[in-house]
DNA sequence: CTAGATGATGACAGTCGCTGACATCGCGTG
DNA sequence: CACGCGATGTCAGCGACTGTCATCATCTAG
């Protein structure tokens, strides 16, 4: 059904796809189509639960001597690297996204998700607030910046580097 | 009709407020509510173009001298200083949007909309890419950060203040 | 092997968000 | 007074989503 509806997106662009479309190209009902996705949107954010995991196991897992702001980086980088083998996937997505602003505040609440649990993470690691929020959101906007970097670039670049080089920058801002 | 609509939200929730409720403890038509308001959740976005605003302009008169970030927070305090007087309904509005996902989305949307008019900002006083994307998330970052400490204060404080010391945390993150 | 439990799906009706089209009304202007 | 214009009411309709019930396959206990 994944597959379907990133075609149909494709094809003739999410709003004017309808649920039963997907559906019927995916050969089940539409309301099959909603019990396995809570409304249309979701099904363009599928890893994301996934996502949240790896940063969240990334962070506790970072050395002890990491400062907040790497320690959450790490979870970016590890979040990143399940991302990085599949770029066609990644820009054609988000390509999608960029189309439209209902997809749009989906991927914000995900990424808002992303930052809660990256905060949460640095909490058990002994980072208090504010620190542990300040951290995970400008960890997450590294991410950020550094993804639409890595979906636009011409020739392929490691979304890894991405990250590293605008940490960097981050942390150049006076 | 912003009045009718809080005074719902807060009795029933905003899921189990229809369109059609709003409108006639307003005295008019849905017709109409959906003439004066995109969808049923942008009557609680109505200050949010006014914001842009005001950061907007304040980090184009922001002296010369200051670095980015700091071009940049003179934006978010000035938009601050939009609600400072306003706590009360600042409050109300944010326990209502706390308590319901969809509204997250849509003052996520719109905080994504400040960070882009405040890399535009920074853009036009020279900063280039990509320190202005970043400058622009750090300083939303930190006003999203300050906001919230502002509204769940037991005893009223300055957002101006919140702003300055999340500021100052921010930087100080390794 | 059969009866019953369990989980996924189809079928269908209904609510609500939202839109387009047309009619109406109040108001200022020439 | 006639006319134009902007705001509103009315109505029909689509699409997103949900609750409910029936069906069917699979699995398990007896």
């Amino acid at each position: 059904m994944i597959r379907a509806a990133m075609d149909l997106f494709d094809e003739r662009g999410f709003e004017q796809t309808t649920a039963g479309d997907i559906a019927e190209r995916a050969g089940v009902t539409e309301r099959t189509f909603f019990r396995h996705f809570a409304d249309k949107r979701e099904v363009l954010f599928d890893g994301s639960k996934t996502m949240e995991c790896t940063a969240h196991d990334a962070i506790l897992a970072a050395p002890a001597g990491h400062s907040p702001l790497d320690a959450a980086l790490a979870g970016m980088v590890a979040a990143g690297e399940l991302l990085e083998d599949r770029r066609e996937h990644a820009v054609r997505r988000s390509r999608i996204v960029a189309a439209n602003p209902s997809l749009q505040e989906r991927e914000l609440l995900k990424l808002a998700g992303v930052v809660e649990v990256t905060a949460e993470a640095l909490r058990i690691r002994g980072v208090s607030e504010p620190s542990a929020a300040l951290a995970g959101h400008s960890a997450v906007t590294v991410f950020q910046v550094a993804f639409t970097r890595w979906v636009s670039a011409q020739q392929p670049l490691a979304l890894t580097d991405c990250i590293a080089e605008n940490a960097a920058a981050l942390r150049a801002l006076k």
